[in-house]
DNA sequence: GGAAATTGTTTTAATTATAAAATAAAGGCC
DNA sequence: GGCCTTTATTTTATAATTAAAACAATTTCC
């Protein structure tokens, strides 16, 4: 390496602008796998933010509320709180707040569940389902907007190794568990 | 396409054993730019909730926090609230509702800027150094083993191609604000 | 059948987070 | 200098979030 490399040229900037983030302040000679992850949360964290304020512009909703309704959305047979707080990987009690909520606002109902009576099956109601179905094509649209500047190639091989990541890190969430009281 | 594909497969599982998130319960039809986002946001939760769960195990902090030192640590002669506040993507009050509780700890100092009286700049103190440095080798261990999965060229590639997602998020929120208010 | 462990959910307390309004200091413009 | 706008931050109110404890129903094991 040559020495008048002394200073951090941002990695990403190919022409632009100034824009400042966690990665920003990174030495050149940070570890590949932070830098990695740092740049995964920011592009998450820049969607996320992008789709909140939208959603609350434009349909008068939060992000969570919406995130659990697309999920009940695509179950058609309503899913349970412990389904929804794993498929949406928040606690518990996370879900039963959001729950409580939206069945106040009547977009959700909560059933019993005959079988066994410590779930509850949570669904849409018809409502619920209007509702949805207004803002999930223009959700989508603006999906789309943000990724504009992918092409289709970068997008299918950003899924595919964001697939191995995904694997590497289940992996990883795995052995730790299989170990967990081993020491 | 062929009618006997009426279920959906999850497209990320090679022989991987279930589980189930936000892309679980996508069609197979649906839109390339939504799959990339939930699995982007799949991926980004699944390292963010391991490492706040070791933090807080390991150390006794929390994410926001460590988050909140690790800029500070990288920057040498301290930051206002509003460059944390841009770095971390988070809103302003909540910068302030973070630094004032370590400061309260003793981690972190503010001290008024001469030049500009609004400002406060914020840095770490030796005792908040000390914590940090004692942390950051174990986090980057956590880090590299979730990625173990990932060969340096996986990495590089998809680093690569998060730099142009982020670009192209960056794009696509600067035509927005240019375009506030014209409509 | 009954004790013990497990599972599904809610509750509780504290923290984190947002958006919007309020405050306050700087800077620009006559 | 004095007004207006902008910038930096805090305050306020509310929502989201977590971890841990509490609860309740189920299953397991004998």
């Amino acid at each position: 390496m040559s020495a008048d490399r002394g200073f951090a040229p941002d990695p990403a900037a190919e022409d632009a602008p100034a824009m400042s983030d966690r990665e920003s302040a990174l030495a050149h000679d940070d570890k590949l796998e932070l830098r990695l992850w740092l740049r995964l949360l920011t592009c998450s964290a820049m969607i996320e933010r992008e789709v909140r304020t939208r959603l609350r512009e434009r349909f008068d909703i939060t992000l969570p509320r919406f995130d659990l309704m697309a999920q009940l959305d695509r179950a058609p047979g309503g899913l349970t709180m412990g389904e929804l707080s794993s498929r949406l990987m928040v606690s518990n009690g996370n879900v039963t707040g959001l729950a409580d909520r939206l069945v106040q606002e009547g977009l959700v109902a909560r059933e019993p569940e005959a079988a066994d009576r410590r779930t509850f099956r949570v669904r849409l109601t018809s409502a619920g389902k209007i509702a949805f179905d207004a803002m999930t094509p223009v959700h989508e649209g603006w999906i789309e907007a943000m990724l504009h500047g992918l092409d289709p190639q970068d997008m299918a091989s950003l899924l595919a190794l964001l697939g191995r990541l995904k694997r590497s890190l289940k992996a990883s969430s795995d052995g730790r568990i299989r170990n967990a009281g081993k020491e």
